[in-house]
DNA sequence: GACCCGTGGCT
DNA sequence: TAGCCAAGGGT
């Protein structure tokens, strides 16, 4: 890409750029929150987490100082729990080890949880103004079509890209350099049906000029889907409350609070009585619902259950009786809100993906 | 390189 | 519906 292309590019971005959040401010803690929340996330999705998280822990001291319960329930609802962990995690290094200033260079700010090459690049070149590139799935895009690379995604071809894109970095202002090969990826040059016609830089574009537009990047091949794991879990509520158990530190939804349950290969009530401590009797199916990971499905089934006695076996897990109206501010992850929704009222007005149902009678 | 790790919108 | 995908990182 020529120099005059890139001063084109460059001036699109300051002319036609979204007006998000994270766009206002030079605070570099600020800037690093709103990068992690955008790994695997969309813009639209994270502005509403964004603002919250910045009311909830304003700056860096803030965050380090909380408690991980407050991290995790800030950040329920999200996904890819392990990135609110590690920013939690980041910002304690930084007390510790930088006397609570963000380092300012890529190199060093790799070095914290959870910041990898792209992350670490992105904050030093938008909230320190350091000249390194950052690449993530926008520029191996755009990068592939400009530079007419038909290869399918592979660490050769990164390389390639880290290293056009390390050409390309202005020197006076990289951070909305590299913002805005993301900005045009994000509405321009979109995987699908890119709107070459609105493209700044159309005219350095090797794939527009060979029409490989739509088959550039080259397709990686498809995942076989997996079967739905059956779950079971039961509902045990007690003068306003309900007993939720903290999952293991380590794995899936590591440190959400959850319903007591899991795989059917295990008697509910069993799993109940070593995971909670307490011997209940089931009710009926209540509720079903599918609910869809990135990389597995449940289909869970939700019974209430009244509670017999409590066990003297210690609970497999942490547990809480939380209060049917804390459940909303809760580090639930979406498959137990479902579970929960509309019982005792809505979720926190959040938009529920996996459609549940009520289970047949038991008649 | 392969796999794990969430969620929600779109086609 | 089933698949695909979105400002990735860790192991």
């Amino acid at each position: 890409m020529d120099a005059a292309a890139r001063s084109r590019l460059l001036r699109w971005y300051r002319a036609k750029r979204r007006d998000l959040p994270w766009r206002r401010t030079k605070d570099a803690y600020a800037i690093l929150v709103s990068e992690v929340m955008l790994q695997q996330t969309r813009v639209e999705v994270v502005v509403p987490f964004y603002e919250r998280w910045l009311r909830r822990f304003p700056n860096l001291a803030a965050l380090a100082e909380a408690r991980e319960e407050e991290v995790l329930a800030a950040w329920a609802g999200l996904g890819y729990y392990r990135r609110a962990r590690n920013l939690h995690a980041a910002a304690q290094a930084v007390v510790a080890q930088h006397k609570g200033k963000l380092p300012a260079t890529a190199e060093a700010l790799r070095m914290l949880p959870g910041i990898g090459a792209y992350t670490a690049g992105a904050v030093a070149s938008i909230a320190f103004g350091e000249r390194v590139p950052c690449v993530d799935g926008n520029v191996v895009r755009v990068a592939s079509r400009i530079l007419g690379l038909r290869q399918p995604d592979s660490a050769a071809l990164r390389r390639r890209i880290e290293d056009a894109a390390t050409a390309w970095v202005s020197a006076r202002s990289p951070g909305d350099w590299n913002q805005a090969v993301m900005e045009l990826g994000a509405t321009v040059c979109s995987p699908r049906n890119p709107r070459c016609g609105e493209c700044p830089v159309a005219a350095a574009c090797v794939a527009k000029a060979k029409g490989w537009q739509d088959t550039i990047p080259a397709k990686t091949k498809a995942k076989t889907a997996v079967a739905a794991t059956a779950m079971r879990f039961a509902r045990i509520e007690q003068a306003g409350r309900v007993l939720l158990v903290r999952n293991p530190e380590t794995g899936l939804l590591a440190g959400m609070w959850m319903l007591p349950g899991g795989a059917s290969t295990t008697p509910l009530a069993r799993l109940v009585r070593e995971q909670a401590g307490v011997r209940v009797r089931l009710g009926p199916v209540e509720r079903e619902a599918r609910h869809l990971f990135s990389h597995r499905t449940w289909a869970m089934e939700l019974r209430r259950a009244t509670l017999l006695d409590v066990d003297h076996a210690q609970p497999g897990r942490r547990t809480w009786w939380c209060p049917v109206a804390d459940l909303d501010g809760a580090a639930l992850p979406a498959a137990m809100r479902v579970l929960l929704a509309d019982l005792d009222g809505p979720t926190r007005g959040r938009k529920r993906r996996a459609r549940s149902k009520p289970a047949p009678s038991a008649s």
